[in-house]
DNA sequence: ATGGGGCTGCTTTTT
DNA sequence: GCAGCCCCAT
């Protein structure tokens, strides 16, 4: 019988990895490992995301099926040989019919939690569980899915109370974390020159990440001047938080562990409710994230993260890469499943990034390989400057496209510096090509939206002090910085909230003056909160802006604030979508998510234009061809990277990492022999990292726009300035001077349009010169300057077509004839 | 209370 | 190179 009983377990494993071939044997494993701690080491393009979903849908419908050892009834030769028989059925047959038979322990969908960190990911997660049931709507909508911050949020909705937060709290981002610190440190009488706020802001955040209370880091403080202070503000901003009934970002996590750690009961619900949790990019988890999913996942301990530590890029912003490296020191009795076979790239590109990370010693090493072959080499190009960079990666890509090799979604340029793009995007928007940037200047943190925002938030909460600042004097109301004062000194007087001083403004001398104007604005807050409780969130958008006149003034502003006005019938469409959406949408729900949810999730992967980001920003991304500008020390690495301890370093080798595994089957590499970047010329070496990729998978271009004046640089002589530069930067010293010679600004021979539905820019040559060209005009006797000419004086003027034709004595070079619209003059 | 002009500073970023 | 912010003048 023994026998039999091994013969059994055997072909039910069998039945299973034939319905899942299509999966590689360690992916399986990881779908097939449902019990108990499980690291799964996901390489850059494993099929991370397919791993962590099918094995969702896996404990669903056959809980631990593969492991278990349990034997049915009954089980005898004629079972196994017709279970055997089963193994020539075509799987779709297996799977329906007989691998169901298996189910052991089969879990609830909404027993399962999945955590991530973007909400892109989590919706990713969301759609691909979906389609994993295609004829069961309800079981994907179950699984609870959703970021750290999210899962924090609804679970403080529910039992906020229990830490002290009322009803509809508030939710500060980085801007209102900002402008509450300012507030303590000013209440602590710090001068922000002595310790910038950004500095507090940082110190503050990290505690938080470590779960340290305003007490702890008091203790922890010891006789340290500077954190002693920092200390003070903590305290202070947590009581600021307190009264507005807000929590800043990292609150949201803090408090929900201190939450399920100091409050039995609840800790109890959560953890018998959860019999499995998953968590994705553990590579990115702080030591409070970890405390959460351990705690959350603290009874039955089927905790699953999948990483990968050479992708860690977030070190700065509090990721403890130790988290996944001592995974399996926390949990002993943890499995470890490396995903080392890469879908995504080709050999070559695979062969660099592990060339390049193999330098890094923190690791737990993996190599990555594909089965997909070499592919083409990748191509380092040196160029003379920024501008020529950007004109070479225009080429190719318009090459390629008007080879129909590719179309513009095709390519990616990622860079180290948000910086960076400017150069590339205006050489883009001037050959026409179109582009999008992803990052950079947020559409939420516009101005007009924040106002709206804040009016909305405050209507939510009236204890918010921080909106409620930001937008009484928005429109003007002749409410200044005194008047504020005097009601925030009322308000801690009376320990209620300013907002209720406002209310009854007409109670207190001090308001004299502005009784009137308080008493109309609380009226016109206490209205619209009235008017919230019966009426959509889109209708109460419009009663606000008009009630609080805010529309009115961009009206009354005229053309120039006529964007403002389109920003704002965007946001109202971003609130009709959330109604949609929402089966009760309500203004709570509506705050949260904007709080919540960035706009970088509206990178829409079907626009056919190319794409520019950052490197993190890249991050779990691929585009069949990357380029890499700025590969050069002292800017990838950075500056700062290269000065800071070897740490420092190795998270920057793993932002090269990142960057090289975006590529699926062409990498370009690009430097420059100068640079101009915030204003300064820096004269960079090639990055390091580069120099860590082996020579034989690498085919070196010289920039064919290189001025012949440039040094002929072969790369024997880039080596050597290599070193050169490399010992000068030891010394801090390798950016140019400041006030470097400014470049004449170049006259706009493109104007580019923005397509606000996809973000697509495209620039369009300039055929006519626009009249501007007359107003700036000059007239025979008029001294001008020309880039390379010099200074001269204007012979005569005659108006061609559009254009006008100078004749102009130059002072050193004598007389030239030039069209207006090309000689770039620039008047006396 | 407000608006304009000079000075500083400046990786990376999601929530 | 540029944006954001502080200070000063109105």
């Amino acid at each position: 019988m023994e026998h039999i009983e091994q013969k059994y377990l055997e072909i039910k494993q069998k039945l299973f990895d034939k319905v899942y071939q299509s999966l590689n044997e360690k992916q399986r494993d990881a779908v097939f490992t449902v019990n108990d701690p499980l690291l799964v080491l996901a390489g850059a393009g494993s099929g991370k995301t397919t791993v962590l979903v099918r094995r969702i849908a896996f404990i669903i419908r056959y809980g631990n099926a593969y492991y278990s050892e349990y034997i049915p009834y009954g089980v005898d030769e004629r079972r196994v040989a017709e279970l055997e028989n089963a193994l020539t059925l075509p799987t779709s047959e297996i799977e329906e019919f007989i691998l169901p038979q298996f189910a052991s322990d089969a879990c609830a969908p909404y027993r399962i939690l999945a955590i991530t960190f973007t909400n892109k990911a989590a919706n990713e997660i969301k759609e691909r569980l979906s389609k994993m049931f295609p004829d069961d709507e309800a079981t994907a909508s179950e699984i609870v899915t959703g970021t750290f911050h999210s899962v924090c949020v609804r679970i403080l909705r529910r039992h906020g109370d229990r830490m002290g937060y009322r009803d509809g709290f508030t939710i500060y981002d980085t801007d209102d974390t900002k402008k509450a610190m300012l507030e303590a440190m000013r209440r602590c009488s710090i001068d922000e020159k002595l310790l910038p706020v950004k500095g507090v802001m940082n110190a503050i955040s990290r505690a938080k990440d470590s779960l340290l209370t305003p007490d702890l880091f008091a203790m922890e403080a010891g006789g340290d001047f500077r954190k002693k202070q920092i200390s003070r503000v903590y305290e202070t901003y947590q009581m600021l938080l307190r009264e507005s009934n807000a929590l800043d970002f990292d609150d949201l996590i803090m408090q929900t562990v201190l939450l399920l750690k100091n409050h039995e009961d609840v800790r109890k619900s959560y953890q018998q409710r959860f019999r499995y949790v998953c968590v994705d990019e553990f590579q990115d988890t702080n030591i409070a994230q970890l405390q959460l999913t351990v705690l959350l996942s603290g009874f039955y301990q089927n905790l699953m993260v999948v990483g990968d530590d050479d992708q860690s890029i977030y070190k700065f912003r509090g990721a403890t890469i130790e988290n996944i490296l001592s995974f399996d020191r926390t949990f002993p009795n943890a499995k470890v499943i490396k995903l080392e076979q890469n879908y995504r790239s080709t050999q070559t590109i695979l062969d660099a990034a592990n060339a390049v990370i193999a330098h890094n010693a923190g690791r737990k090493g993996k190599t990555l390989w594909t089965a997909q072959g070499d592919g083409a080499k990748i191509q380092q190009i040196c160029c003379d400057d920024q501008n020529a960079e950007a004109r070479q990666i225009i080429d190719t890509v318009n090459r390629a496209v008007a080879k129909k090799e590719a179309t513009y979604r095709d390519f990616a340029i990622l860079y180290r510096t948000n910086a960076q793009a400017q150069s590339i995007e205006k050489a883009f928007a001037r050959a026409a090509v179109p582009y999008r940037v992803i990052g950079g200047t947020r559409f939420s943190d516009r101005k007009e939206i924040r106002d709206a925002v804040a009016y909305l938030q405050l209507i939510n909460n009236h204890d918010d002090n921080l909106r409620l600042r930001r937008i009484i004097n928005e429109p003007r109301r002749k409410i200044g910085d005194k008047t504020l004062e005097a009601i925030a000194t009322i308000a801690a007087e009376q320990n209620c909230s300013q907002f209720e001083v406002i209310a009854t403004a007409d109670r207190y001398t001090a308001l004299d003056r502005s009784r009137n104007t308080l008493l109309q604005f609380a009226s016109l807050i206490e209205g619209l909160t009235e008017a919230a409780k019966t009426v959509a969130p889109d209708v109460l958008f419009d009663m606000m802006l008009d009630r609080s006149g805010y529309r009115q003034m961009l009206i009354d502003a005229g053309a120039e604030e006529a964007e403002r006005l389109e920003n704002l019938d965007e946001f109202k469409s971003g609130i009709l979508e959330f109604m949609k959406e929402n089966e009760e949408p309500t203004l709570t729900g509506f705050l949260e998510e904007t709080a919540l949810v960035a706009d970088v999730d509206r990178y829409d992967e079907s626009a056919d234009a190319v794409v520019l980001m950052t490197v993190h920003s890249a991050k779990g991304l691929e585009f069949p061809n990357v380029f890499l500008p700025g590969m050069e020390d002292g800017l990838f690495p950075g500056m700062q990277t290269v000065t800071a301890g070897e740490a420092e370093m190795e998270e920057e080798r793993r932002l090269a990492y990142v960057a090289i595994t975006r590529a699926k089957k062409q990498l370009y590499i690009l430097h420059t022999r100068s640079r101009l970047l915030y204003g300064q010329t820096m004269y960079n070496p090639i990055s390091r990292f580069v120099s860590e990729i082996p020579s034989s998978l690498i085919e070196k271009k010289e920039d064919p726009y290189a001025m012949k004046t440039a040094p002929r640089g072969t790369f024997g002589v880039a080596t050597g300035a290599y070193n050169t530069y490399r010992g000068a930067m030891a010394g801090g010293n390798v950016y140019g001077q400041r006030g470097a010679e400014a470049p004449i600004t170049q006259k706009r021979t493109y104007y580019s349009e923005r397509n606000p539905a996809n973000d697509i820019t495209v620039g369009k040559p300039l055929t006519t010169p626009k009249k501007d060209t007359a107003k700036t005009a000059f007239r025979p006797g008029d001294r001008v300057k020309h880039m390379t000419f010099g200074t001269g004086e204007i012979l005569s003027a005659k108006p061609m077509g559009a254009d006008i034709l100078y004749e102009i004595i130059f002072d050193r070079v004598g007389t030239k004839k030039l069209m207006a619209t090309y000689a770039k003059l620039t008047k006396l």
